[in-house]
RNA sequence: GAUUCGGUAGCUCAGCUGGUAGAGCAAUACACUUUUAAUGUAUGGGCCCUGGGUUCGAAUCCCAGCCGAAUCACCA
């Protein structure tokens, strides 16, 4: 018997040596991938095709069955799904096992003798049993029925191999108390192999499909609003539209430099001065600054500019948009995140930015000139130096106190005109813009203004820009001629906004970190990654 | 960039004051025709992140590096 058995392994292990010798491969093979890739030829030694080109007809979705099979139903008499082979519980001439489609799990049960009328048992004894792996793609018809212990399962009674795996998947098990066990967790492997953290991590691949649901509901809201959906460019001569370190890339037939777009404002506004009254992109934007949980080097955001509104109509449009997101997602306004509960219904408190400064500090910095604040900055233990100009050392000290103080969503109005370049100067109150930010769970998760549409202001602040780029500021703005150029054929007044859409996902979705918004998170390279060229 | 913690089997993790490795799942073999973290019996599987050093001897101690996580700083 044991002998036998040795004997039976040997044709096994026999190939390896082959296999590993092969000069495409660079790396040494677990046994687990040799057994799998033994299997394989194993398989086309049987006449199966491991990976076939011919389509599979699937008829059902697992969810559909699962949420609308009722015992006795004859809608569900013909099944075919589709799928990754999850579980085997083999039983002598019975299994169990689970398949796995884009819509979730469900049992199958395969009977040698259904599955294998005739003499030839090889389909079940030997595919089945044998070369199929956790993982693999295939394709199952039968009939869906209920289990003496009650899961509604598949009756299969064919069986079609449509991809085979060679490397193993973390398995990935939940008891019937719903506890899981030995999850895939690592986030190093998690974010270079999404695709593997997708198959075993339903949560994250809820969390994606939230993701895009947020972007859906959304653009719907926009269209239905009659703005225009548009794209411009990614690669820009200069960039602009935010205070942030660009990447600079090169053009080789133009031989010059160009920059990856920060932000796509100053587009957005050449395209109102264009005659369209209302436009929006969702745009892919890149910082060459930090990384934390909070930064990714590109990130999404979505921007939207309306001609003839204001500050004070887009704050409602934010709140009405937000609003309508959490109960497109969620079916209602509340959001559980992390600890707190957040809920998005209208309206939202609103401050002004000297009002929230002076309810969190007790300090009224509004009538103060550079030096007062500079003084009441360092009583508040605020770091200054000197490169800091007048609305930079007022946003470190509403950073400081006031910003990770609020949870709920809020509106903080009127910034100082230093720190807002773009802005239009404040209707009534000098030295502020119309401008607002949307803070929610300590965050920003939106910036918008009253645009400025004056030229020969909006020269101006470019210049004192400039100026503060001369003080040692990387992320002053660069003068764009083009833009100003355009300004001055003339831009109706216009109110913009942008959502950074990953901040909006976190926390949309109960996600403590940007990577887990985003689908491949920008990561130093794996030693063994090499890149050709 | 700074600090702290971590990197051991395909996955999740043990591994004490140094004596060249363990568990569960997964894999392999056998049994089992309604099980469900299936079960029972047996078996195999490790560049212990990399490179130095200390030592008779290093997964373990020391140094340097690589990669990651958390926190902080800049920023959305």
């Amino acid at each position: 018997m044991r002998i036998n058995s040795l004997v039976a392994q040997l044709p096994l292990f026999l190939p390896n040596f082959l296999i590993n010798a092969d000069k495409h491969m660079q790396r040494q093979l677990s046994e687990q991938e040799i057994i799998r890739r033994d299997n394989l030829k194993r398989l086309e030694e049987l006449g199966i095709d491991p990976y076939p080109s011919a389509t599979f007809e699937v008829n059902a979705k697992v969810a559909d069955i699962k949420s609308n099979y009722k015992e006795g139903d004859t809608t569900f008499a013909h099944v075919s799904l589709a799928g990754r082979l999850m579980s085997k519980r083999i039983m002598g001439k019975a299994s169990f096992a689970e398949i796995m489609d884009g819509s979730g799990r469900i049992q199958i049960y395969l009977n040698r003798d259904e599955l294998c009328p005739d003499e030839d048992k090889t389909l079940y004894n030997e595919v089945f049993k044998k070369l199929l792996d956790l993982g693999d793609f295939i394709g199952i018809t039968g009939h869906v029925f209920i289990t003496q212990v009650g899961e509604i399962s598949v009756h299969v009674t064919s069986l079609k191999l449509l991809s085979k795996v060679l490397r193993p998947l973390p398995v990935v098990k939940t008891d019937a108390e719903g506890n899981v066990h030995d999850a895939f967790t690592d986030p190093e492997q998690r974010y270079r192999m999404r695709y593997v953290d997708l198959v075993v991590n339903p949560q994250v691949r809820k969390v994606f499909e939230l993701r895009t649901k947020m972007y859906n509901s959304m653009r719907e809201y926009l269209n239905e609003k009659g703005y225009l959906e548009v794209e411009t460019p990614v690669l820009q001569p200069l960039y602009g539209g935010a205070a942030a370190r660009p990447f600079k890339t090169h053009h080789n037939t133009l031989d010059m430099a160009l920059y990856l777009r920060i932000a796509n404002e100053l587009y957005l506004k050449r395209l109102i001065v264009g005659g369209y009254d209302g436009v929006y992109e969702f745009s892919k934007d890149f910082r060459n600054e930090g990384m934390s949980r909070f930064h990714n080097p590109e990130f999404t955001q979505i921007e939207l500019y309306v001609a003839y509104k204001d500050y004070e109509w887009m704050m409602n449009l934010v709140e009405e948009m937000v609003e309508k997101v959490a109960m497109d997602l969620h079916g209602t306004t509340e959001v559980k995140v992390g600890e707190n509960i957040i809920n998005f219904q209208r309206p939202w408190k609103r401050y002004t930015m000297y009002e929230a400064i002076q309810e969190y500090t007790g300090v009224d910095i509004s009538n103060m000139d550079e030096e007062e604040l500079k003084a009441a900055a360092r009583s508040l233990k605020v770091h200054v130096d000197p490169s800091m100009g007048k609305g930079k050392i007022i946003d470190e000290i509403f950073g400081e106190h006031v910003e990770h103080k609020l949870i709920q969503p809020t509106f903080i109005t009127d910034y100082p005109v230093e720190m807002s370049p773009l802005a239009k100067k404040h209707k009534s109150k000098p030295g502020l813009v119309e401008r607002f930010e949307a803070i929610c769970n300590a965050k920003e998760i939106c910036n918008s203004f009253s645009e400025l549409n004056d030229p020969i202001d909006q020269r101006e602040r470019f210049e004192s820009q400039l100026e503060l780029g001369k003080r040692g500021d990387e992320e002053a703005m660069v003068l764009d001629e083009d833009f100003l150029r355009a300004l001055e054929y003339g831009m109706p007044p216009t109110a913009g906004l942008g959502i950074g859409m990953d901040r909006l996902a976190m926390i949309m979705t109960n996600q403590s970190s940007i990577q887990d918004v985003l689908f491949f998170p920008q990561m130093k390279p794996e030693k063994a990654a090499s890149v050709k060229e």
